[in-house]
DNA sequence: ATATCAGTTAAACCTCGGTTTAAGTCAAAC
DNA sequence: GTTTGACTTAAACCGAGGTTTAACTGATAT
């Protein structure tokens, strides 16, 4: 017997509420997901896993609708693993690209930064005059 | 007389619609911009900057509020430097924080790559049989 | 048996960051 | 003098990504 979890510790093992997995699960970003006799969701390692991948995507500004692709292509088997290695792939490059933004953009800010203690510091000197 | 620049060109300059600079002025991040006698506004090289500070901020996910309560600061004149200093390096932690979750979450996409690569390569193989 | 707790749904609601629309003004070109 | 082009406004609209609400179900504890 596999573990299995309810949408309450799973969304609490993941630091959201439940109500996004819920949304998820509309979105149709948790194919397979099974209900027990009560109707609840219950979550295996296979949903666990994929959530996890959803969470990476999620955190490099893949949207839900990109992600619904990728997942359509899962349900579809392996013949679709082509797309998705290129899909992943040209995100690959998406992220590079974000993290490339946001270093030049750490530069100004680290400038602007410079400006601000270099005034606080002189104005700090002239009142120890 | 300092240069100057019609909303058209600033927002070609920035590469965005005009529309971003008018919502821009109406959420109160171009202060001391002027008016020509047509009504029109005067872009200066004191709002280019601010608007390349913008970006800056907007590139790391400042929202339009934090980025509004930073110009108000400058409204306020010297005395908030401190303010101003202390926000952006908090700013910076947040920069940090968000290049480190990318990183994070390209080493689980490179996972994912490399996974799919070895399936591509393998299907390939038995092809050449 | 009844209260509590964890789950269920559909639908309404919300914030954010713009974008679009409609109607108008003004300067320059023809 | 009228058309064209670049600008102006207020207000309506939009898509993304959830969140909240209301009403309900079913299992467990007292």
């Amino acid at each position: 017997m596999a573990k299995t979890y309810t949408i309450g510790e799973t969304a609490e093992m993941f630091g959201v509420p439940e109500s996004t997995l819920r949304f998820y699960d509309k979105r149709g970003l948790l194919p397979f997901i099974e209900r027990d006799e009560a109707d609840r969701r219950v979550f295996t390692e296979m949903q666990i896993s994929l959530l996890k991948t959803i969470q990476h995507l999620k955190n490099t500004d893949m949207t839900i609708g990109q992600i619904k692709q990728y997942v359509d292509w899962i349900v579809e088997g392996d013949a679709t693993i082509p797309k998705r290695l290129a899909m992943l792939v040209a995100h690959r490059q998406d992220i590079y690209d974000q993290i490339a933004m946001r270093e030049a953009s750490l530069d100004g800010v680290n400038f602007k930064i410079a400006r601000y203690e270099k005034y606080v510091n002189e104005q700090r000197e002239k009142e120890n005059d």
